[in-house]
RNA sequence: GCCCCUGUAGUUCAAUGGAUAGAACUGCGGACUUCUAAGCCGUCGAUGUAGGUUCGAUUCCUGCCAGGGGCACCA
């Protein structure tokens, strides 16, 4: 409807002498004041030295004359705006459309034919899976069905450390430790790392040790430290693996620094004098000769050590290589934003078809309301953690209800990660968010599980209706228009919102005043009613919002639960 | 010092240059007791600051203030 609203106007306009470029076409905040609305009379008023309403009125008539099908009314408002009512058919046949479309309904073409590649998540192993991780990965996942739904073929990628400073901290801990490590956990790897990562600050000589271990992982001339690190790698892996599963993401690359670091390295020797150059010792890219708003990187050290600069752009050209993105997006705190395009400047000058191809999403960071977190401190609330007490919280709720075991510990689930998710995509990506468990994970208003269990109520109409044998009609449509129908047909607009601003908290608002609408209908209404005409309408309306809520709920990386 | 991000109600967040700046939580006040009350209805309450551009600015530009991040061998 928008599109085609948006070609009316611009033929209106043109058979006035207008030559539009762009139509903004837009839902008024109230819905007393139309379905659309547009501000064209104002903005051409100007230059056509007339008086805005004027011309607002000479277009309504230019555009009643068209007819168009859906279109029940048009009004001139404001200081000149021009609202578009919508017919009563229209919300039947979008309410026909849902049901129709079912789990493809929101679906849009704009990147039909295309590949994106998106790279999310990045923990490391041997170091906790942290809140931030969460953050990446909830992001990312979103983004990756928001592409996904705009048509392209979505490749996820996940990206992982296992080698560094880091791992010698962790495995520096094992050694130390004076218990045997071969059944322990990555939790107590982290701890390991965490020891290790205080050492290395607080005493010249474990740091020194620390170093020596990191030499070794390199080269792997260490028998004994070959096979905590092989064994270390593997079971923080394995438990990243775990949660993956349980946030519903599933990677089709995993790569890895150590795979990087020789292939980047080759990269940046081969291209010292046209985009590097030695300085000091090292290889260093002074970015600020091509934007002087960036600054110099060191990519390989004066010992000939490989930066995470220099890992960098192995990956990103490993990646156009291996898949050939149309769009590679990468999903980062903001503080990696900076470094980003120091290094996605130097690639841009090996392979400047790559430039405009390559986009960096960067989110704010996760922070405690109780003073800043520290693994040393050991008040790093691991992403695992979260997700438990998450659960915990879900469990106790659903605990007197007549649900078996089974189906309680899949709602804790599905409802524990619904509600840190959407804690985390309701805003949008620029801002840090301030982590208080007792409010930021929240069950009630504003939250994932809101939202779900708006779909489950809704759920059990349609399982009562099934029961009874009812099913949804469209012979006799009430007089009355209600929100929920102004609010569903939006959704595909929503979706290509979300993704030409690649920001999932549209959807997330959005779902919520679907949520409500959906709730203030409920709440006035008795649906299933066999001496009542209009019920068989307003069933088909419930299976319209349960198919709207569950796509969109898809699009944040949530499920929709049966009951809860 | 330079660069990037962010300042909206008591709190956490929305608002594609537009109409009376929307929600949620909290506070206060209600309704029904029917298909799940994790719900519904009402109410109190906000654009950091000074300019500029515009018919119109929370949105764009400039200065200032505040918070976060980055700026040569960490990742």
């Amino acid at each position: 409807m928008k599109e085609k609203l948006i070609q009316h106007i611009k033929s209106a306009l043109k058979n006035l002498g207008i030559e539009a470029g762009s139509v903004i076409l837009e839902h008024p905040a109230d819905l007393k004041m139309g379905d659309y609305s547009t501000n064209v009379a104002m903005a051409y008023a100007k230059q056509l030295s007339t008086n805005p309403k004027e011309l607002a009125e000479k277009i309504k008539s230019e555009i009643e004359k068209e007819n168009i099908k859906g279109m029940q009314k048009v009004e001139v408002a404001g200081a000149g705006f021009i609202n578009f009512y919508l017919h009563h058919d229209f919300f039947v046949d979008s309410v026909k459309d849902i049901l129709k479309q079912k789990d493809n309904w929101g679906k849009n073409e704009i990147l039909k034919d295309k590949k994106v590649m998106v790279e999310y998540t990045q923990p490391n192993p041997f170091k906790p899976f942290h809140i931030g991780h969460l953050m990446s990965n909830a992001i990312g996942e979103s983004i990756s069905r928001i592409v996904e739904f705009s048509g392209a073929k979505t490749v996820r990628a996940n990206y992982q450390g296992d080698v560094g400073p880091h791992v010698a901290k962790a495995i520096w801990g094992i050694l130390d430790s004076v218990e045997p490590y071969e059944n322990k956990s990555a939790l107590w790897i982290g701890e390991q790392y965490a020891r290790g990562s205080d050492a290395y600050d607080n005493d010249p000589k474990w740091k020194e040790e620390i170093n020596e271990i990191n030499k070794k992982v390199y080269d792997r001339s260490d028998e004994k430290i070959n096979k905590i690190y092989d064994w270390g790698r593997k079971v923080t892996l394995d438990a990243f693996e775990e949660i993956y599963k349980t946030l519903g993401t599933k990677f089709d690359y995993y790569f890895f620094e150590s795979e990087m670091a020789p292939i980047g390295e080759k990269i940046v020797r081969e291209n010292i004098g046209k985009v590097f150059e030695e300085s000091e010792g090292a290889i260093v890219f002074h970015a600020e000769n091509y934007d002087p708003k960036l600054h110099t990187r060191v990519f390989i050290t004066s010992l000939g050590i490989p930066l995470y600069e220099t890992k960098e752009v192995g990956l990103t050209v490993t990646k156009f290589e291996k898949e050939n993105p149309d769009i590679s997006i990468i999903t980062t705190a903001i503080e990696q934003g900076e470094y980003m395009k120091v290094v996605q400047k130097a690639v841009s000058l090996i392979h400047p078809d790559y430039e405009s191809r390559m986009k960096h999403i960067t989110h704010g960071m996760m922070r405690l309301a109780s003073g800043k977190m520290s693994s040393r401190k050991g008040n790093v609330v691991t992403g695992e953690s979260l997700l438990k007490d998450s659960m915990d919280v879900v469990y106790e709720k659903v605990s007197d209800r007549e649900l078996s075991i089974e189906e309680k510990d899949e709602i804790a689930k599905v409802v524990g990660v619904s509600a840190l998710k959407y804690s985390i995509l309701r805003s949008s990506l620029g801002s840090d968010i301030v982590y208080d468990f007792e409010k930021s994970i929240s069950f009630e208003g504003d939250s994932g599980p809101y939202l779900q269990y708006t779909a489950v109520r809704a759920n059990s109409i349609l399982k009562k209706v099934e029961a009874e044998g009812i099913c949804a009609a469209y012979k006799d449509i009430p007089n009355e228009v209600t929100n929920l129908e102004k609010v569903l047909y939006q959704f595909g607009e929503v979706v290509e919102r979300s993704y030409t601003q690649l920001e999932p908290h549209h959807i997330a608002t959005y779902l919520t005043e679907l949520a409500s609408a959906f709730n203030t209908f409920y709440g006035n209404t008795q649906i299933i009613n066999k001496s009542d005409p209009y019920a068989n309408y307003r069933i088909a309306l419930v299976e319209a919002f349960h198919q709207t809520m569950k796509n969109g709920l898809y699009l944040l990386g949530i499920k929709t639960p049966g009951k809860m």
